[in-house]
DNA sequence: TTGAAAGCGTTACCAC
DNA sequence: GTGGTAACGCTTTCAA
């Protein structure tokens, strides 16, 4: 009986059960960036997640935080059982928005607001293995390509500088770039057309970092790593493509998304996780 | 009193309504892919189309379409109204199996099975233009990195050969590659090591096109275009990076949701949507 | 035009 | 245990 009705594809109504429990099963799956190859990554593992966990992904594409809240709000229609923002909520007021819903929500990079869960990479860690690892391999002026408006970026930012001038060396140059390979290679662009001649880059990400390279050897002439050497953060595929080799912070997507499953589904003890980061030495830097 | 409301982020629940008229407003979005940025975009330009719509995308990842009729199947106890699949269905059990769910079916590039509606990019089209575009600029000796089991890819391919033969040449060396940048770079060392030099090469998507550079420039220590010349398929954000710069065919993801989204609601007359493709010069063919 | 009641298909409870 | 029934919160219909 249940054999044919397998066979035929008969499936129990889930909405009666829902109206009766309160629970859905459902999943909001806040997807900021498409443009950039790490989120394709983490939506997929976050996604894989909640299917491991019976839970189903109803994907939102937001373009910022700003209206974060009213674009989760309008699922709670469907009664969502819970919400994952692959973006940093910023404004304390969509958080206090989000909280109101009732419902559990996991911010990825975020700043903590009221009851909000946050899987976090490990940002701070990422910033100080970066300066050190440039300035043990040779590095004396260096250069921060930065993000904007973004709490995880402005961390790694923060812990860069700050193992750069510990080990007695002029604070890097920050320049404010994006998120993408455009911003990258005009961003670097201005640095070196400014007349600076870092011989060490950290960026944001990879995108930036790739779009940076760009500019420098073809715009400029400049070898990489003899000239500049350059690290990244994210690898994503393209990092590890032979042309541009990029030397990157890699993290464990699949932890992450599993981190978010559980945060989701926990009570209180642990509110934030931290997934951490590794360094791979690629050929923009020295060996 | 609504105004109230809806400051206090009360939304009428849906799931009575759904009860009652059957109709769920969530509609299966199938992603095959994620590994390709294409594949992003098209996710995106999806999602976007249903919610103008005022429908949910619940997503599905799918390794290949094999199983998809059990995935979509799991889903229909939401009570979805569609699903869109950027995995095209080979099989024709699987085919049925979906048809038997009683809802509209939209798959991308796929063969046409009984009542499934399909969007095609053009790709005979888009084939016959690639070779006459080689030839235009010379070439004589071509060569296809051809993908693996996909209908889309075979249209291109025989559109290509056909072209090329047409105008008098040798039919192109096939190399069957895959669609990743790894498989692209294989297919290209392969096809160089064992003797062939082609003057112009076709590949069956932009990863695999920028693979092939990678191996024709840093492995055989070949020029593009002087050497070879080489068209992508996809205009992906990296295509347009300076270091590939690399020459490709752009369709309209915006207007491919909107046929997607388009062809799920609408009755029988139309079953298929094609979208049109447009050839991108870059500098890996010569002017 | 407005209001009341039936019904959607399960879960969950409470008798038996 | 087991079986019957209320309840979930809307839409829809039918009556007033």
């Amino acid at each position: 009986m249940l054999k044919a009705a397998g066979e035929i594809h008969y499936r129990p109504n889930a909405l009666p059960a829902m109206l009766q429990t309160g629970r859905s099963g459902l999943i909001a799956v806040v997807m900021g960036g498409f443009y950039n190859p790490v989120y394709a990554e983490i939506l997929r593992c976050i996604t894989a997640a909640l299917k491991a966990r019976n839970l189903e992904s109803l994907l939102v594409d937001a373009e910022s935080d700003e209206n974060l809240d009213h674009l989760v709000g309008e699922l709670s229609r469907y009664r969502i059982d819970g919400a994952i923002s692959t973006l940093a909520i910023r404004s304390p007021k969509v958080a206090s928005n989000l909280e109101r819903l009732g419902i559990p929500i996991v911010a990825i990079n975020s700043r903590r607001h009221g009851k909000m869960r946050v899987v976090s990479t490990s940002n701070r860690t990422t910033g100080s293995t970066a300066g050190n690892a440039l300035i043990e391999r040779g590095c004396r002026k260096l250069a921060y390509l930065a993000g904007r408006d973004n709490p995880s970026q402005h961390d790694r930012q923060r812990s860069f500088c700050k193992a750069v001038t510990t080990r007695g060396l002029a604070p890097p140059e920050i320049v404010v770039a994006g998120f993408t390979y455009e911003e990258g290679y005009l961003a670097a662009s201005r640095l070196f057309a400014s007349g600076a001649r870092p011989d060490g880059i950290f960026c944001v990400n990879d995108l930036v970092a790739i779009g940076a390279m760009d500019a420098i050897k073809l715009q400029f002439g400049l070898r990489v790593p003899e000239d500049v050497q350059v690290i990244g953060c994210d690898d994503i595929p393209m990092a590890g493509w032979r042309r541009h080799d990029l030397t990157t912070f890699a993290q464990d997507m699949e932890a992450l998304g599993v981190a978010c499953a559980d945060l989701l589904q926990d009570e209180p003890p642990a509110q934030t996780l931290t997934i951490p980061s590794q360094l791979i030495l690629r050929g923009t830097t020295l060996p």
